[in-house]
DNA sequence: CAGGAAAGTATTGTTAACAATCATTGTCAA
DNA sequence: TTGACAATGATTGTTAACAATACTTTCCTG
């Protein structure tokens, strides 16, 4: 299901350093990787199985997209957002995804649409059974796939980027049990795809977007800290 | 006045990766560094006078924002468009930037017009002389200038990203002659967050930016490629 | 003379050893 | 007992040598 498992012996156990940061992204999203996690090399060269340079380059791109924070001589730590990165991550989203969808919603095939709603019904049933990693990540997922139909990589970069600085910021602020989305106010944007409904497609976006950014609380903060070996070493191997 | 010559003696002989990707990316937009140019390691260490690694991982960087390609066992070349990636790159400006002129002009203080009336000042001295480098950088830091009036870092980065990627795009499709932007529309925007009206900014950019898109012909590619060393050892020392 | 193969050169990619910095623990003195 | 200081261990940062790949030139053959 992840594409990565071994599969024969032949290749497939070398990774490249995309693979790498996919990995940490997904982790995040997940909130496996809470906000101020240690991010040490050596566990990361364990934990997938690859050298250290393949691991710092990793590193450095997941510091250049604001994900971990590198420390001179100190390491690497997945990001704390402070509650003015909070705000500006909420405003871009604002500024971005309506338009993301509104550009969907004027290009997506019934090919798409009907790639969309099977998404949305795992999301629900994820919901539904509990499982709450898999729920938050197909959530965040969703927001991604838009920017797919919309056929556009820069912005899918950009969202995904956002997107996952999004769960830390829900790490952060959030109150401990909340996902990232409600699958009802997705479902509506699809239906708004569904019709062509550029205006109400975007309409709807920003209606979800300044949900999610009610649920959180940018005064007080939660700290955290967990063990990455186990998190990145159970779906390894 | 760029704030990067040798003080005393004592520090600032070591340069960090990042004013690597800075100085390259200035060239990148200045059009110093036409598409296709290739960015060999050695030729970088030299013009630099840094160590392999930081220019491999300034390299990393810059291809992670898509200024570079980075090929297999190949080196590094400036980043050839296609035409899908140009309409790409405009149609994530189009959503993006009429939205930082719109939070510009409700954010905007006395000291930002002030500052930007100056900018412009300089554009149009630029301009009128005939530095046409000049006059290109001067052009598309007015963008990020605007983002960063919004106070928006995480924009900002997005803008940077977009002006800079936008000059190799009228390095591959565009008139030989032709500059970035023209001034007055800029002093239109400016004339706007001057009066603090949202809806006019957001439109004179919206506007700036089609034409911008029209003067670039996504049909014929112009095919390029300069010596990397005496383009960026010029300004070095 | 042209086309292609092979050797040599140059450039990139990787690994490993070394240097430097930081964190921790233990000790000593107030 | 507590605070500071020193020594030890661990982790990160850098350098340099090595391996692998691509490019160029030369030479041979048709």
């Amino acid at each position: 299901m992840h594409g990565l498992q071994h599969q024969g012996g032949e290749v497939a156990d070398q990774i490249d350093e995309e693979a790498i940061v996919d990995r940490i992204f997904e982790a995040v999203i997940e909130q496996r990787l809470p906000p101020g996690t240690k991010l040490s090399e050596a566990a990361l060269c364990e934990a997938f199985g690859v050298g250290r340079m393949r691991v710092r380059r990793a590193l450095l791109l997941l510091a250049s997209r604001d994900i971990v924070d590198l420390q001179n001589n100190r390491g690497a730590y997945v990001s704390s957002p402070t509650s003015n990165q909070a705000l500006e991550v909420f405003e871009a989203r604002c500024a971005i995804e309506p338009n993301v969808a509104r550009i969907a919603a004027a290009r997506a095939t019934k090919s798409d649409i009907a790639d969309l709603a099977k998404h949305l019904k795992l999301e629900a049933e994820a919901h539904h059974v509990g499982n709450r990693r898999q729920a938050i990540r197909l959530s965040g997922q969703f927001h991604v796939k838009l920017a797919q139909i919309a056929r556009n990589n820069v912005m899918e970069r950009m969202v995904k980027e956002l997107v996952t600085r999004t769960s830390l910021i829900i790490g952060m602020f959030g109150a401990p049990g909340t996902s990232n989305c409600h699958d009802d106010e997705h479902q509506q944007i699809l239906s708004a795809l569904e019709r062509h409904d550029e205006d109400n497609a975007a309409l709807q976006m920003e209606k979800h977007l300044k949900h999610i950014e009610g649920q959180v609380d940018l005064k007080k903060k939660r700290k955290t800290g967990v063990n990455l070996f186990e998190v990145l070493h159970g779906e390894q191997d």
